[in-house]
DNA sequence: TACATTTGATATGTAGGACATATCTACATA
DNA sequence: TATGTAGATATGTCCTACATATCAAATGTA
């Protein structure tokens, strides 16, 4: 017994290859030394004699640090810094099929966390002319009852129009993301359910209602799935 | 004049290395096969010889596969499939000195709406331990006006605690990384603002509010934030 | 037969050498 | 001044080699 609960308590000693360590090393490194995009950095074989290693391994961690975008290489040019885009690396791991259930879950929660707490800089942000064109995506999906697809794509249109009222590119890049796992949670479901209150009566509230109605709306529109958590 | 119009509209072509290449075959490779965790992958020889590249490119891309989380490696096990950290690449490149400003900008707001987005998953969650937990951590901070440094320490431990209380793991780590950004991007005030709804006003919302005044007790609290965005 | 030990094969981790290619610098030329 | 040439340099790619860890089979022992 006591056996049992020792070895769950045991983690696999963290192998760090040569490789991980480097890496850990490049971006301490340019972190602190405060540099500027575009400042270059040592070559491939000054980094591997510096850090006493092959250069195949220095290539290893470059090769890491160069698919988050904290580097770009040219040839003769040698390397040098550049700001990364900190959701490039998100993007290449979110796919539905390789994440849990309890995480597809969590991030399931995270947008609808989102979508409700929007309204605070959507009020701030919203302009005529997106509430035309709110609109107009709202009337185009009026006549209801054309399929799933159908519906998972006006779902999309219509939200994610919301999300770049508010100005914020981050956010409407990284709800973006979140969008084919919020749908493949909700193609989970068997019968798909409907708010009662629906995109053009939210479009309705935008133009002449408060933040206040607004948000109440929104948690109308969401309700069949705040109901399923539990 | 027309010269100049041609040249803002070139965009450098993109040097794809093979490296660049076989990792996404890869990533591709590993998300149709619909592989489980656990599942072994060819060799190192095998996939450089059935790409046609060299051992040291495979390396370089399984090297990016590696740090996402998404297969592991043992000497002679050879490679297996396994459950990327979403949020880990994330982290890596989570940096305020390395961000430009707009996108500090974009996550200071990111972090805005998920606080603001919160109350409805909070009251289903919350417990009475947490709630309990909640108000020591509140009582804690009360003699105010410590200093900066004390200040901003009271700020995480509080709204980490509500995190926490959401259940949603995810979101808990999530926020936690977005916390070095919220603070670089508060300490560049030259005054600091406080809001007219305490920490304690909060929890006694949180055990006796209900989930529009407690919405309405975080505006308040969180105003003098607002107030920046324009 | 059952179990322990040894041995060999295999895949990764690391090192180092080689060369093609792109591109910067300097110099030469019209 | 503008263009073209030559050399130097850093990256991109390939190759070979070997240490090390580990699985699997062979061997030895009770």
């Amino acid at each position: 017994m006591a056996k049992i609960d020792l070895i769950k308590d045991l983690v696999p000693i963290a192998q760090n290859t040569m490789a991980d360590i480097v890496e850990k090393e490049l971006r301490d490194y340019l972190k602190k030394k405060s540099f500027k995009p575009g400042d270059a950095l040592p070559s491939e074989l000054e980094l591997a004699e510096a850090l006493g290693v092959s250069r195949n391994v220095v290539r290893e961690a470059l090769s890491r640090l160069r698919m988050l975008g904290m580097v770009e290489t040219r040839k003769r040019r040698g390397m040098i810094l550049s700001r990364p885009d900190i959701l490039g690396s998100f993007e290449r791991v979110l796919d539905p099929l390789i994440i849990d259930a309890s995480t597809l879950q969590d991030i399931f929660e995270l947008r609808l966390t989102l979508e409700m707490g929007l309204a605070d800089i959507l009020y701030l942000r919203k302009t005529k002319k997106d509430l035309k064109e709110l609109e107009a995506i709202a009337k185009s999906q009026e006549p209801k009852g054309k399929g799933q697809a159908f519906r998972i794509s006006s779902e999309v249109a219509f939200h994610g129009k919301i999300y770049q009222m508010t100005g914020n590119d981050t956010l409407t890049r990284f709800q973006n993301m979140l969008l084919p796992i919020f749908g493949y949670v909700i193609s989970l479901e068997k019968v798909p359910k409907i708010g009662t209150v629906s995109h053009i009566d939210l479009v309705n509230i935008l133009k002449d209602g408060s933040k206040e109605e607004f948000r109440a709306g929104m948690m109308e529109h969401l309700k069949p799935h705040f109901d399923r958590l539990k």
